[in-house]
DNA sequence: CCAGTATCCTGCAGGC
DNA sequence: TGCCTGCAGGATACTG
């Protein structure tokens, strides 16, 4: 199995079971050194904001997961989980694995933990009003399991001039797709990847939001069927295995047609695509 | 304004 | 077997 890059449906994983373990308990303690991520990790700031306080509500934007604590409308922690960022549920006492940069001490025993090799992910605490404001999260685009994507997607992506891979991977556009399932949508929407946007029928890209928004949804519901809130033995969450026709099996045959799939790199990233059925 | 590229970081696969 | 190189990619600063 790919060790897949937290995307949506990774992110939405993460909430719902975040969700089912923490929502309505008590936070006892933030723990961990300061620390360089993509904005510097201060757990000792963090702790002062939200320790001896209740766990209100959990919410998703794109790949940001926000973490609300009572009193209502008092600041919330901001989290991207970047490119190997994971949140693990433990109980206390479980062993530690290296790369854990934050561990949040839950009433009932319960330890939150985020562990990040590379350091891309961070969490950050959001003063009361600042999520409006926040650089990050102001320029997210439209959330793509939203009931307007079929429509509004292809307003979005007509007028471009890059490949319709880039528009799938711009996050102020669609806030949300990540490389695996750009390249998977493209290869259900039977789209070669480099076609610039201009270039795709407003039916064509109707129809890509459609695929968009399947791909998503059964990750979701892959994760949501196949993942424990405590699995054994690490508490890793978000991470599972969808089967993928796409993503990284270039050289093996197109599981429509049996074309051999190939890849390229677009805007540094490589996507596996099917010259036969993707044009 | 827009499109494309370099950068951060560590783990690990592949080659010799 | 072990070392070394290069690739993986999300967000964003920077360049053309």
């Amino acid at each position: 199995m790919l060790r897949a890059v937290p995307e949506l449906p990774e992110v939405e994983t993460t909430r719902l079971a975040l969700k089912r373990c923490i929502a309505g308990r008590r936070i006892l303690a933030v723990l961990g050194k300061p620390m360089t991520m993509r904005r510097p990790l201060e757990p000792r700031e963090i702790d002062r904001e939200i320790r001896g306080r209740r766990v209100t509500a959990l919410r998703r934007r794109g790949k940001y997961l926000l973490i609300d604590v009572e009193p209502h409308d008092s600041g919330s922690l901001l989290a991207h989980l970047g490119m190997s960022g994971r949140f693990a549920i433990h109980r206390r006492g479980d062993p530690v694995v290296s790369h854990t940069h934050l561990t949040i001490l839950i009433e009932d025993d319960v330890e939150i933990r985020l562990i990040d090799p590379r350091r891309f992910g961070f969490v950050s605490w959001l003063k009361p009003g600042a999520e409006d404001s926040d650089p990050s999260l102001a320029r997210l685009g439209l959330e793509p399991l939203d009931a307007t994507l079929p429509r509004m997607l292809p307003v979005l992506y007509k007028p471009r001039r890059s490949p319709i891979k880039s528009l799938l991977l711009d996050q102020t556009l669609v806030a949300g797709i990540g490389n695996i399932y750009a390249t998977e949508a493209l290869w259900r929407a039977g789209i070669r990847p480099d076609r610039k946007g201009q270039r795709i029928s407003l039916d064509r890209l109707g129809e890509l939001a459609r695929c968009v928004q399947a791909v998503l949804n059964e990750a979701i519901e892959c994760g949501g069927t196949t993942l424990r809130d405590f699995s054994a033995p690490d508490g890793n969450l978000g991470y599972f295995a969808i089967s993928l026709s796409a993503y990284g099996n270039q050289g093996t045959p197109c599981p429509r047609c049996g074309h051999t799939l190939v890849h390229m790199v677009l805007g540094g990233r490589t996507t596996a695509w099917c010259r036969q059925c993707q044009r």
